[in-house]
DNA sequence: TAGTTTGCTTGACACTGTGTAAATTGACAT
DNA sequence: ATGTCAATTTACACAGTGTCAAGCAAACTA
């Protein structure tokens, strides 16, 4: 029961997520947004100069709402590299649905507008950063084969975690989200630290059928 | 040398390739395909009844140019589920630089038109019948784990080969062709058929950095 | 040779969506 | 009451898609 009135902009960030994440989110227009804040389109662009502007800082309102970090804080508190790298996925992994509303809006737009683009693309760096500190994990362990080079370990850690292969399994396949955590974990495990084990179970989900 | 004048239809289908394959290619409008057909934009109208028509058209022409059939011969042709995965997967692999301008506009275009998804998921289901075919084999073969569900490794393998993983490893990474697909084969072969052999010298290329 | 069809052009227009500019309101201080 | 300033609204400019109508020229057809 906050008492303060909320903000302008704050409302219309809110009302913004809100769109994104219904469930038949189409992606909305400045009009949709400013219909669904209670307010005229124009004043939208008083406080976002551009449609752009507005999906990036709700992006950066998502995150702040979500607190990204609090879920990472097992990964940094890992003894070994697998259990960090397995702390890493999961928590990354579980941390996907959450913003998936938005990151679809921003990926959307990704392809005409650079300046989403490279938002985008900073937001994902920072996801980097995880895998990145994980490899070095499993490297000072000496769990990383011999010769692997740790940029391309990197890469691959990062590709396999991206929105668009959870979006796949998940959206597309129909895969729950407790089979796509365990299946990515095991992929990763089995490449980066040629780990076998790992796999154990894995591609034989019993999920009911949504 | 082809004397025999080339009807419009084709014409714009050529102009809209060449637009969408040039390096820096942006998406482009039907004015500049037009333009680049050297036709009244509403010429264009004539033969494509819309935007998204004429990309899906436009893909449909590309494959009958590039004949995608021929490079999977050796895929049907494998004796051991192995070989036959090993060989998919390095055909459409191959096959992906060479489509990667058409699905890069008919993926921008997906989030916001129904039509152009369903399209593209055509198309994309063709290539699961591949992935689909591969793991069969896999199974007569004895060479996937026990109680592998075959439909879950099938959306595996089909993610794994996706145009979007593809795109983030050598447009994004800078990985170079052949080192994409050792990699993607090693973890498909690693992950599906348990063969950590197949992970030998993956992630340790030594491409000059493009 | 005249008539018809076919394919294209030109030009206008409706519609959606983004973004800008000018006019208006309303609260608040003086 | 009046000036000021921010928030807001009305109106407009622009790009792009798609539609429609009229005209034009070359190629068939009678």
């Amino acid at each position: 029961m906050s008492s303060d009135p909320i903000d302008t902009p704050t409302k219309i960030l809110q009302a913004t997520l809100k769109l994104l994440e219904a469930p038949d989110a189409k992606l909305p227009t400045m009009s949709d947004i400013a219909r669904a804040t209670g307010i005229s389109r124009q004043a939208v662009y008083l406080h976002f100069p551009s449609r752009t502007d507005l999906l990036v800082a709700a992006t950066r309102y998502q995150d702040r709402l979500n607190n990204i970090d609090t879920g990472l804080a097992p990964s940094r508190g890992a003894r070994s590299g697998a259990e960090r790298l397995d702390a890493f996925v999961t928590a990354w992994g579980n941390y996907i649905p959450k913003i998936y509303g938005v990151a679809r809006a921003i990926m959307a737009v990704t392809d005409t507008d650079a300046e989403a683009a490279a938002a985008w693309n900073t937001r994902m760096q920072d996801m980097r950063e995880g895998c990145s500190a994980a490899i070095k994990a499993l490297a000072e362990d000496g769990t990383l084969p011999p010769g692997t080079d740790m940029e391309q370990a990197t890469d691959l850690l990062w590709t396999l975690l991206s929105v668009r292969n959870w979006e796949n399994l998940t959206q597309t396949c129909g895969w729950s989200q407790d089979c796509y955590v365990a299946t990515i974990r095991g992929m990763a495990m089995a490449t980066l630290a040629r780990d076998l084990g790992a796999l154990t179970d894995v591609l034989a989900c019993t999920d009911p059928p949504a």
